[in-house]
DNA sequence: TTGACATTACGAAATCCTTCGTAGTAACCT
DNA sequence: AGGTTACTACGAAGGATTTCGTAATGTCAA
C-alpha cells in the first residue's frame, strides 16, 4: 500500500501512540492507551490489523509479537488533517481558523510569540 | 433541545448552506447543494429531519414547506470544531495547528498580515 | 371534485466504525 | 509431553452515517 488514507478518530489515537513510542507491539500500544481509558486488547489488535490493510501502518512480522509502525510521519498526517478541516470548515481561510482556535482557550504569551515567529519564518520562506 | 451536538461531515455541509442563506426550505438547500454535487431531494430532507432531532437546526412548520435554520451561529460551531481538533490532533498547541495549516498551502501577503493583526488584537484583549 | 404536483414521513439498505469474544497457533516451563 | 500463557486471526454485533425509494398528505388549478 502506498496510498495513505485519512485516519478515523480511534485510529488517530493509535497513531499518536506510535508517533510517541516509535515502532511498538500490540501489547505496548494497548498498555499505553488503557492507562487512559479502558479498551480491550483485541480491540487494539483489530484496529492495527485494519490500519495495516488501509496502509496507515506497516507491520514487521519477524518476531512472534508483530511490531507496528506509523506509515506516515506525524507531520504529514497532521498537515493533511489540518488542511482538510481548513477547507471543509473554514473555506480555506487560515485567519478564520486561527481566530476560532484561539477564541476557545487561553493562550500564553509564549505561544503568541511563537505564532508571530512562525509567521515571520513563513513569510521569509515564501519569497 | 438546548444541547448542541457535533455535526457529521454531511451535516456540516448543510449547515454551511443555512449559514450562508439564512433560514431555508428543503428545496432551497437541495438546489444549493446539488449545484455542486448530485444528491437526492429526500436525502437532504432526511438529513434535516435528523438534524432537527439532534438539535442542530430548528424547524418552522408554519408554512407547508418547513423552514429550517441553523440552531447555533456559525461562529460557535466552528469554534467547537476547531477546539476539538486542536485537542485531538495537536495536543492543544495552537502553534502546531497553524504551522500545519499554513504548510499545506500558499498564503497571500494579505492573509499573513491579517494573521498578525489577529495576534495583536488577541493580546490586547488578553490583559 | 379530481388529478397533478409538492412536500413530509417513514423505513430500509449499504457502508463504515468500534468493540469484543472465541478459536486457533506458537512458545515456554516443569 | 502436557498444561499454561501470549499471540494472531476472524467473525460478528451494535451503532452511526449516508443515501434513497415509497407512501401518505396537503394544495391548487381546471
Amino acid at each position: 500500500m502506498t496510498n495513505p488514507q485519512k485516519p478515523t478518530v480511534s485510529e488517530l489515537e493509535i497513531l499518536h501512540v506510535l508517533w510517541e513510542r516509535g515502532p511498538s507491539t500490540v501489547r505496548e500500544v494497548h498498555e499505553t492507551i488503557s492507562a487512559k481509558k479502558p479498551l480491550g486488547y483485541t480491540t487494539v489488535l483489530k484496529l492495527l490489523q485494519i490500519m495495516t490493510s488501509k496502509g496507515l501502518v506497516k507491520r514487521d512480522e519477524q518476531e512472534r509479537a508483530h511490531v507496528y509502525e506509523a506509515w506516515q510521519p506525524a507531520e504529514k498526517t497532521k498537515r493533511q488533517i489540518a488542511a482538510d478541516m481548513l477547507q471543509r470548515v473554514f473555506d480555506g481561510s487560515a485567519s478564520e481558523l486561527m481566530l476560532h482556535a484561539l477564541a476557545e482557550r487561553r493562550s500564553s504569551k509564549q505561544e503568541i510569540a511563537e505564532l508571530r515567529r512562525l509567521l515571520d519564518e513563513y513569510e521569509r520562506k515564501q519569497r
